[in-house]
DNA sequence: AGTGCGACCCGAACGC
DNA sequence: TGCGTTCGGGTCGCAC
């Protein structure tokens, strides 16, 4: 499940890989994958464009092209295969990029939910998807009196709106129970509510836990194979979600699952009051 | 405006 | 080779 750190790997390892290609023809299979402009367009458009970095905001992937963002976002279970021209199509690869030199990077997705967006290099950070995203982790205008303004009008619980990519962008649900472990939260809590250690800690562990996310997500480089997508190894290490009735690592109480706006929520009802 | 919830998907896990 | 049901993950759009 791509979360920011996933995304950021996968980052990283494309730019090995496809960068300074240029797409010959585009093969759409799965058309919802698409979300703007139409396939048709989308296609059009893309021809002949050469691949010249990727970059990254929130959960995005931001391949730049000559005149052209192709923003691609993962969700779940999307993920990037590059293989030859000639190589069998599997079932679940939605999109598939034919390059110059006869090699293709194939977007596969499982559940069929990621989006792709085709936008004009000028308009990128002014139109959907990205120009209503809140701030990176690392960004240093995220203090706490940004939190307090985001939050001043809102009654929601932390929980849900840790998860408002136009707060924070790029964190997911498994990361956000990690947070407010760290910081001693309890999920439910109010977010006008929250004290200005509890601010502080939220913003000192989204960081720490995104960035040892990404250094575990970056080891796992190393098993990469040309045909088959990146993937973390990093769900090993998490201290309350997905442990529902095992032990709190620091109290030894049993760790519960709960759900704050339809979202499943593991948490230490001892160490988060 | 802020809030809540269904829809989008389908493989895995679960229940019987 | 058991089969039907539930769940989950991120985001958007709609209703209140």
């Amino acid at each position: 499940m791509p979360e920011l750190p996933e995304v950021e790997t996968v980052r990283l390892k494309l730019k090995t890989i496809v960068l300074n290609k240029k797409i010959v023809d585009v093969n759409i299979l799965y058309g919802n994958i698409i979300e703007f402009p139409s396939s048709d367009e989308f296609k059009k458009q893309i021809i002949n464009q050469t691949i010249n970095d990727i970059k990254r905001l929130g959960k995005w992937l931001m391949f730049e092209l000559d005149d052209y963002y192709l923003l691609s976002h993962l969700r779940m279970e999307g993920k990037y295969n590059f293989k030859n021209k000639n190589d069998l199509i599997d079932k679940h690869e939605h999109v598939i990029f034919l390059f110059d030199d006869n090699t293709e990077l194939r977007y596969k997705d499982t559940r069929k939910f990621g989006k792709m967006h085709l936008i004009k290099k000028e308009d990128v950070y002014n139109v959907k998807p990205l120009n209503e995203l809140g701030l990176e982790p690392w960004d240093l205008k995220l203090n706490i009196n940004y939190l307090k303004e985001k939050y001043k009008n809102k009654k929601l619980p932390i929980k849900t709106v840790i998860l408002d990519q136009n707060i924070i962008t790029g964190i997911g649900n498994i990361y956000a129970d990690e947070i407010l472990f760290l910081s001693k939260i309890n999920p439910l809590k109010k977010c006008n509510e929250l004290s200005d250690i509890e601010l502080e800690n939220i913003i000192k562990y989204t960081k720490s836990v995104l960035e040892s996310a990404i250094i575990k997500g970056g080891t796992t480089i190393r098993t990469y194979t040309s045909s088959e997508g990146v993937h973390g190894n990093f769900q090993q290490e998490l201290l309350v979600h997905g442990r529902a009735k095992e032990k709190c690592h620091t109290c030894n109480t049993e760790i519960i699952k709960i759900f704050v706006g339809g979202r499943g929520t593991y948490y230490c009802p001892k160490c988060q009051k």
